[in-house]
DNA sequence: TAGAAAATACCAGTGTGTTTGTATTTATGA
DNA sequence: TCATAAATACAAACACACTGGTATTTTCTA
């Protein structure tokens, strides 16, 4: 039997949440193919370490305090071109996946993933994967499976509004995109401002970030 | 030597999130006074699971599947009003503690919490505590140790306008708390408005639940 | 203490969304 | 297939916030 010459994948975890870290140091050491080099609490802390510990994948949350990820991955790629960089958030949000992307991020990856999905994604990202985003599914899919919000008899148009509405469209930009009058999309608002019981544009986003529609 | 009896704390543990469990489940075993006798991943299961373990009390998440956090409060409470509840939450957002308040829950946690902060305030809430709520501050205290804000050179005012658009007030409402005039009020949101680089009132509200500030 | 920054206040015009209606067509389920 | 729900569309009045100005007072700070 040949002794196999396993490829070690040095991590660096960047996260502000210490009951998280917890949770994925314990999941990372379980993998033998992989070493926790480094756990820092912010961009800055990462920033500093990077030398020292010289690690192959950063696992880098977005909301940080000091310096936030996205912030922080310019830095990392211009002194490390070659790290990879595995992006952690809480939400799905094509715009800041798009941001992540363009800065220079290898993948994305959504705090609510699969401990196996977290697994496989680092690997991939590690071997030269292309930009690896969460398996969600765009706003025409998005299966709303949260009965909490189902409880409002949202219908399936009025959930794909809120999907433009998270994105910060205008309804006339609704209407051009869905080829829809201004007036349809100003019905399906009104419709979802009655169910959901709001009365603002500010606290309608406020509910759909906050309830993670 | 006197052989101390020691209460045991049985705890059940919801949260949909696998990675944050993961952390959680390690900590809470090292303390040797809690037994972590059951997980969720969603309200529906902790009501299932309720009859059969019996858990003194309950590390509720509010984000969850199927039935969310503030709904599966009245249930618990419904049936098993002594166990105690203690809400786990992203945000530091007064109307959801709130509202927790009210429906019964016995305090409020920040998941971004230190370990410590959350295994005291788990003994405290089971020895019949008061509501307990993070060590957060309010709107005129809160620090912003955040670089990624301070990058906007945003003034305490305007900082502090930011917190009350985050609690859904109307420049009208916020003039009248800050007795101030609403062309004032206006003026601060304004000039918040063209550092943060943003154009409407959606997006502003966006930025500021997105980026917890 | 002089200059800069911050906070305050005002205004007209514009943009966007909300409210409260009505109404037609298209799916869909009983 | 008949009734209902959903999706579409329109419109006037209204509310609220945004834009781009100007300007005064207060507070910091160099």
């Amino acid at each position: 039997m040949e002794t196999e010459e396993k490829t070690i994948i040095k991590i660096m975890l960047a996260d502000d949440h210490p009951l998280f870290i917890e949770g994925l140091t314990l999941m990372l050491k379980r993998e033998t193919d992989f070493d926790l080099c480094g756990i820092a609490n912010n961009g800055r802390e990462v920033l500093d370490m990077l030398p020292v510990y010289k690690p192959d994948l950063i696992l880098l949350d977005i909301n940080m305090p000091k310096m936030n990820g996205l912030e922080t991955i310019k830095y990392i790629k211009q002194s490390y071109p070659n790290i990879k960089i595995l992006m952690l958030s809480g939400y799905f949000d094509d715009a800041i996946i798009k941001e992540a992307k363009s800065k220079g991020a290898n993948g994305y990856l959504l705090k609510s993933s699969q401990k196996e999905e977290l697994i496989q994604t680092i690997r991939m990202v590690y071997s030269g994967a292309n930009f690896s985003t969460p398996s969600h599914g765009d706003a025409e899919t998005s299966d709303f499976n949260d009965a909490f919000i189902q409880q409002f008899n949202l219908t399936k148009r009025e959930r794909e509004i809120i999907q433009y509405i998270k994105q910060g469209l205008t309804n006339q930009e609704m209407a051009q995109t869905l080829h829809l009058s201004v007036y349809t999309v100003e019905t399906h608002r009104k419709n979802i401002m009655q169910k959901l019981k709001l009365n603002s544009p500010g606290t309608l986003m406020k509910f759909i970030i906050e309830n993670q529609i």
